[in-house]
DNA sequence: ATTTTACCTGCAAAGCTTTGCACAAACCTT
DNA sequence: AAGGTTTGTGCAAAGCTTTGCAGGTAAAAT
């Protein structure tokens, strides 16, 4: 009952002729007789020959798998750009494995050296959180597997990335703030080492600087990415003796989280406090007040980091490349305010 | 520079053996003489080896990969059971191969015989909205290849699956709505052949029945899954001489479409008309009023999946299984009205 | 001293494909 | 007719691992 996959070796034997034969016929090499790459043709096809991809693998030394390292599957950010990526390989006849780094640094260097024996062709990051040390991607370019990160990078001068520009858009936040009437801005934040969260604080504090505004430390809140630690935050800031009227948030989780306690406090969004986050994820448009925040382009990092993949196993060589992806602002009812 | 990935071959150069002695010494087998098993040992360790995973396969005839085909990535309700899925199977040593079908049967079929070609060692589905032939699961299942169904589900006299009762929990929705005064009933329901609307279709017939509602057809609209065409059905059922005052929607995004729809007219949720929805997608809590919805237990959903997969493996023979998991109903807001 | 046993180790095949090289037959040239 | 081409096909190795079987040596038994 069990259908067997057929091989060349079938085929050779129905034929009596030789396997390599067979496997150049299939391939139209000009040695091999008119007439008999017919026959051979059309009984692969009737029997629905597929070369075994581990056969070739192993000759060829390569998988056609990509590994995919996030640092979780349901958040819409990272779906949004799994699903980029996955429409761009799978065009180019790659197969992609995924890996949740659940945003642990642990989990991230046990991915990578699954993935990495697992002999991938090639494989795409964004940093976990905590991911402090940078030793087992290293390892990756040792043995020479393309690698590219995405969103949150780091070996910026050998590895490929695909960002966003988080410095001018945290400004463009901060100014569009003060237009709307703030004079209390404050930030969250997030871990020191992450690119995203010191180029939203570098944005952040460009855009004050902008305005005329002075920095008050006391405004800007270092937190992790969870939403928990996100409403201590915001308790912090709205316990200070001069509540911020405006927060930016250095995602839309924090967001969030800093909204509900807003709200449960009976304070009103924008009147009282204004507030923007970033990455636009979905339910930005779903709660209520409508959430300014920046979209990014998933769906493009995706595809662009499975595009720098592809090149670099194409080219052969490891090359270097910073893709800046656009991002806009999209300013909703979160951060509107009537300036007097 | 590149690190070569090192084989038998080279540590059995190495230290003068041959290739066998090595293999069996690293599986401690007791012919191998225990000094030498121990050098080989130490140099293994030390220089990382690792079996090769494609010779493994090629001799063993597995991959050691699922395949994972879902209708898309980006929704909550899917990630999170991929999710769960990874969990369970990176645990076991497994890898996942994605595909999303993108709602569409086209897709899907390509995906199967892609993932077929991969000779994956077992597939995971959830049926794309459209998919109404099964001929390509047949494929999968004469190949012997393991294949689990969730949530939408097909031959399940053949195929394991894991779902939910859909059935009473529509029925339970439909009888709370009763419960909070609602006399106007509406199901905004999908494609007639998918299992989980033919369910709780029936389930929202039955609720009708036990608490003595007449069913009105006018009243139960049938649709696809799309934001799009849940706001058509939304406003055919406003339009109506006297509009539902209470609906159920076939999942969760269907009803934030209806949501937006019944705001943009100015009528209010619950006093004008309840709402509640299957899934439970992250944000029912984020939206106002919080939507009362059937909460899937995704990640245990994915487990157990996963779970039916590796016991099918381990086997060696196709079990078929039935899992259903409870769901819970969540009351929120958009579903509680003060009853006179 | 010779046979038996025990103890190690290696050969080779299988799993599947590609490809350089050799070989054979048929054709053409002179 | 003999040597040279052309044309078509197969052998075998490589890529890496596992494992049945054979073979070798040294120690034990007779």
């Amino acid at each position: 009952m069990k259908k067997k996959r057929i091989t060349l070796k079938d085929i050779a034997k129905e034929l009596n002729v030789s396997i390599s034969t067979v496997s150049r016929a299939l391939k139209d090499h000009p040695d091999i007789d008119k007439t008999l790459t017919k026959r051979i043709k059309t009984l692969a096809q009737k029997w629905n020959y597929i070369p075994n991809p581990l056969a070739m693998g192993l000759l060829r030394q390569q998988t056609r798998v990509i590994g995919v390292i996030v640092p979780d599957l349901v958040t819409y950010f990272f779906s949004s750009i799994i699903s980029g990526i996955e429409e761009e390989l799978q065009q180019a006849g790659y197969y992609i494995v995924i890996s949740s780094s659940k945003e642990s640094m642990e989990k991230e260097i046990e991915s990578v050296n699954n993935l990495l024996n697992l002999r991938i062709d090639g494989l795409i990051v964004c940093l976990a959180q905590n991911s402090k040390s940078t030793k087992h991607f290293e390892k990756v370019l040792e043995h020479d597997v393309p690698l590219v990160f995405f969103d949150r990078v780091c070996l910026e001068k050998k590895v490929s990335t695909v960002v966003v520009d988080n410095v001018s858009m945290a400004e463009d936040i901060t100014t569009h703030f003060y237009k709307n009437g703030a004079q209390r801005i404050a930030h969250i934040t997030g871990p020191k080492h992450l690119n995203i969260v010191q180029e939203r604080t570098e944005g952040y504090l460009k855009g004050l600087n902008q305005v005329g505004l002075e920095y008050d430390p006391k405004y800007l809140i270092r937190t992790d990415l969870s939403p928990v630690n996100a409403t201590k935050a915001t308790q912090k800031l709205l316990n200070l003796p001069s509540p911020p009227d405006a927060i930016l948030g250095v995602n839309d989780t924090v967001i969030f989280a800093t909204m509900k306690e807003i709200k449960s406090r009976g304070l009103s969004i924008p009147e009282d406090i204004m507030l923007a986050g970033f990455s636009d994820e979905f339910h930005a448009t779903v709660v209520e007040p409508n959430l300014t925040s920046v979209a990014h382009p998933t769906h493009e990092i995706g595809r662009n980091a499975a595009k720098l993949i592809l090149e670099q196993i194409e080219e052969g060589r490891s090359i270097q490349k910073k893709i800046i992806l656009n991002t806009e602002l999209h300013i909703r009812e979160s951060s509107q305010r009537a300036v007097s």
